[in-house]
DNA sequence: TCAAAAGTGTTCGTGCTACACCCATGC
DNA sequence: GCATGGGTGTAGCACGAACACTTTTGA
């Protein structure tokens, strides 16, 4: 058991970006090109300023590869095997993010190049330890669905219920009963009605909601 | 936002073990000799080796300090606030860890000297971030027991319904009512009856309880 | 008029809560 | 015999699950 007296190591973070898009949970990766991981895809991520906390560098990757700020996120784990990165000790501490549909135009723009949604369904070949990564990080969101009130980051400002419905059973892979869903989060408090109703559909109008405060609530 | 093209900082284990004697939640806490906190108490922890992965290094500090292996240890998050150490750049991989109340023989022993536990009502000062870990340790083991049954790992092989919700109210900080713990409890179907009775004590003899699968079961 | 999603109540079973008294032992 | 913790049942309530039809719109 003799270690050196220090051994150091690069900081990496890594962020699993989910969004909902076409009725399917979507995870932001983005394509790489140099050995030995070409034609695989990773999270978006990279190294920890010198000067510069976890959270900090956490939220800068997000912000560089999906444009948006202020949005859901927090610290998944860390991940530390010894082997973990072809390059040498690299220590990644995960995080995942939630975004809301409307936010991510970035598919068209150029500075995205490379960078696409990839439904958790169907997964390419992912570098390093991603795809372990991804699976912890698809868990701890679909646990937290269940107790917490963090749905409300993957809506856009306005969301009818059928929508929030439609997501949660996208998350959690499973058809809910829509009465019950909907006595439920009424029920719950956090909504409230607004006067607008969808429109432009082949189909009876849907009520227009919002969440009322803007601090996260444990239900 | 212009970063240095490589950042390497020291990674280190900080271990939060947590029993519970007296009617109380107690950490194992070591106390400090070097500037610039001295007279502070730590958690058990250190560096990471260079070719040892994080959960094996904070096995080995568990080991280490407290003598016990093969318990209950699971990683909390990662701190890494460029700050928090002014030794310089050392993120930390914090841990908790469960262990039952008659495995801590090491308040007698010399190799342990230095090191002793303190109830989570009763904190001494604590170096670094400590507290702040600590505080989140305490938070999600909580938090836990409420749907799992981490708390297996905080009584003996044996142990009575009373020592049980002992332990629940010590964790909770609450009082619980008997007979709704010992009802929920026995139908949880996690517990064999042994045919051992507690003995020489003051009182009606209790029955013994064992868990019945090794493994961990969240309810 | 048709397709598509919105909207709406009731029943049943399960599980949680509250609550008080007798029992077995050591001293 | 007394102090101490062990051991037991029931009633009320809240909550989740199952279940089908009418309404409103655009095409």
């Amino acid at each position: 058991m003799v270690l050196q007296k220090y051994t150091f190591a690069v900081i990496a973070t890594d962020v699993a970006i989910f969004t909902t898009q076409d009725g399917e949970l979507k995870v932001l990766l983005i394509g790489m090109k140099k050995s030995p991981y070409e034609g695989f895809f990773a999270l978006p991520g990279g190294l920890v300023g010198g000067d510069e906390s976890i959270d900090d560098a956490a939220g800068r990757h997000l912000f560089d590869k999906a444009g948006v700020r202020g949005v859901f996120l927090e610290q998944l784990s860390a991940f530390g095997e010894p082997d973990r990165d072809p390059f040498g000790r690299v220590v990644s501490v995960a995080y995942y993010a939630l975004v809301p549909p409307d936010a991510h135009r970035l598919k068209t723009t150029k500075q995205y190049k490379g960078v696409s949604w990839f439904s958790v369904q169907r997964l390419p070949n992912l570098a390093y330890d991603h795809k372990h990564i991804l699976e912890a990080a698809v868990a701890r969101l679909r646990g937290k669905l269940a107790y917490s009130n963090i749905a409300r980051n993957l809506l856009s400002r306005e969301f009818t219920l059928g929508e929030m419905q439609s997501m949660y059973e996208i998350i959690l892979g499973e058809k809910l009963d829509k009465r019950n869903f909907r006595k439920k989060m009424i029920g719950s408090g956090l909504l409230t009605e607004t006067k607008h109703m969808q429109k432009g559909r082949a189909n009876r109008p849907a009520r227009l909601y919002t969440f009322k405060k803007k601090k996260m609530v444990f239900i």
